[in-house]
DNA sequence: GGAGTTGTTGTGAGCGCTAACAATCGTCCC
DNA sequence: GGGACGATTGTTAGCGCTCACAACAACTCC
């Protein structure tokens, strides 16, 4: 019967959608009422309801949400600017945050970045802000994002999601710090006089952040701190800085920014012969599905992108509740998956 | 001076946000001047839409996407209904989406999907007409959608991206038969007697369109068809899957049905002693980043998943502009990348 | 010089919904 | 038994915009 009634529909060309007042109608209320059952109002009696969900059933209404929106002024929709979300990580905590919107009833309207550039973020946040979005979750890995964050949330709220530290703006991220150190430190533990590093490009801060980890980590065991090689977070930069590497006869040990940079950069260390973790321990940053199938298989720092971006949007959602207190900042803890690249290093 | 006027504004609290009519006042003509300068209609005086864009930009204006939404019936908005988001393919047609909406002035709604189940997929359409979204893009490459497709269309235009043969949906895809006979026709021609697969998850449509033109390929050539193995497309799969064609001292070419797949093959016949290219040639399927800087680099099929995203946003906005033709299928030809995990048969 | 043009601007009526208020009905209490 | 009160429902205004149409100027043309 309800498939008659939309083929009914289809049928008399161009009978428009129905609105609230025709489910009104149809149940003997008013439009109000109908309303209130939309919208989980209490006191509705029980009969009432039962009868407005037929109709509306029977109709096979659809509120409009623009309508909707116009006169509640809340769009019910969330704005996710984002870099390049082909990345790994990007995509990880992307995909967090659309689950975690979804169960806040909540849309994810995205709009992603090809350049890092300052203008860029804004135009991004001004697009959003044109479609109204109630709040928008930033993931701008790059530290020429943080100033900015600062300056586009006039008017929204907004949450930074793995972004650099600013007052102004509330933030959620993964010590990066931290999750370095636990690396450095394991290769020192495993017996290396110290740790080489291949990092990511200056301008992210991620890549700073895991500097800064690996340096503080060599400075407090007392051990030399080399140069690090900087790379570009693709597996082609890890294989060519890998061949720098693999010539210095020194490096017993590498902590390497990410795990494609690592991929890179142990075909750079295969092809010149030097076994791994035999000759040269590795550890590499991310933990992606595939660096447990590397070869060797890799020790890595396991960072938990989706729980980053679940947190996020709660966080703006906190927000959005009304939940003003100052800009909190979340910090989740990585943690050290070990696996077969690294090992004590070999005595002479 | 604009500065001034934003302090004062922000200042003197409650101040509502500035609405069509205020513009008007400020420029002195009616709102509906205000909109044809904003709407980039014709025959407006050049001096009096000068006088309207100084009045918006002194007061800031922005325009209501609701109300312009609830007046115009549109929404200015397209859906994309993907499934896991984390994966290098669908990551990759949504940011080719992205960039396409966004040259063609739309704005994209995402909701990803954690099952394939038709139910879900139903949802997912339901949830972003309820958006009122103007269209949708699927990206959905099991089979089971591809019937939901045609059912779920129902008052939205839906175009597939990567999915599965209906008559009643438009649709752009990567001709998979085609690539995988190539990857196929490869070790053919490098000598080997027949080529081993290691396939998808039976369930997706790439996975039996991989099959179908190795077998295909194969009988063409009258070379037998072994019995293909299959994974889920990950490493792990691929390593598993591996060990047992490691085992297997007939195998002299494997065909993988993705990289992930192969790296884990690789890491197996690796372990097993196995040499690659040496004694088993591997040609993989989608070309990711990394598959340059497997060990060894890898042979590979291209499949370009940011055109494939942009052509069915494209193909979804020419149906939007009323070019409803016979639901299009749009085929696109993926590329064979020749590199060193395979090479002619070594003569016993 | 009046009727047609074209270009430019204004007027009024909604779009479909929610929010505030008003109305109605029974109930409860002293 | 009358007034207060809670539960339920209806009425009335907009929300801020676009669309169809009307109005008016300044031209052109015969």
């Amino acid at each position: 019967m309800s498939a008659k009634v939309i083929t009914v529909t289809q049928d008399s060309a161009p009978t428009r959608l129905p609105v609230m007042a025709d489910v009104a109608r149809l149940a003997g209320v008013s439009h109000q009422t109908v309303s209130r059952v939309l919208n989980d109002h209490p006191n509705v009696a029980a009969p009432t309801r039962t009868r407005v969900l037929a109709a509306i059933r029977e109709l096979n209404y659809r509120p409009n949400s623009a309508a909707r929106a116009l006169a509640s002024k809340r769009s019910k929709t969330l704005g996710v600017v984002s870099f390049d979300t082909t990345l790994y990580g990007p995509a990880s905590m992307l995909y967090g945050i659309e689950r975690a919107a979804r169960s806040a009833d909540y849309f994810i309207s995205i709009v992603s970045l090809s350049s890092m550039a300052r203008r860029s973020v804004l135009e991004a946040v001004e697009r959003l802000r044109e479609q109204a979005v109630e709040g928008i979750v930033v993931i701008a890995p790059q530290i020429s994002a943080s100033g900015v964050l600062a300056q586009a949330g006039d008017g929204v709220p907004l949450v930074g999601a793995g972004c650099g530290l600013t007052e102004r703006v509330p933030l959620v991220a993964i010590d990066q710090r931290a999750g370095a150190a636990m690396a450095t430190r394991h290769l020192l533990d495993l017996g290396h006089r110290t740790v080489h590093h291949v990092a990511g490009p200056a301008s992210w801060l991620d890549a700073t952040g895991r500097i800064a980890g690996w340096r503080s980590t060599l400075e407090g065991a007392g051990a030399p701190v080399p140069e690090p090689l900087s790379g570009d977070w693709s597996a082609r930069s890890g294989f060519e800085l890998g061949q720098r590497i693999a010539a210095d006869a020194e490096v017993t040990a590498v902590f390497c920014a990410n795990d494609q940079m690592t991929q890179g950069l142990l075909r750079a260390l295969h092809e010149a012969g030097r076994r791994v973790p035999e000759d040269i321990s590795v550890v590499g940053f991310d933990d992606i599905p595939e660096a447990a199938y590397f070869i060797p298989p890799l020790t890595t720092v396991r960072q938990d992108f989706g729980e980053l971006g679940r947190r996020a949007l709660e966080l703006l959602v906190a927000r959005l509740a009304g939940n003003s207190g100052p800009p909190g900042q979340v910090l989740i803890q990585p943690e050290l998956v070990v696996r077969a690249s690294a090992r004590p290093v070999a005595r002479a």
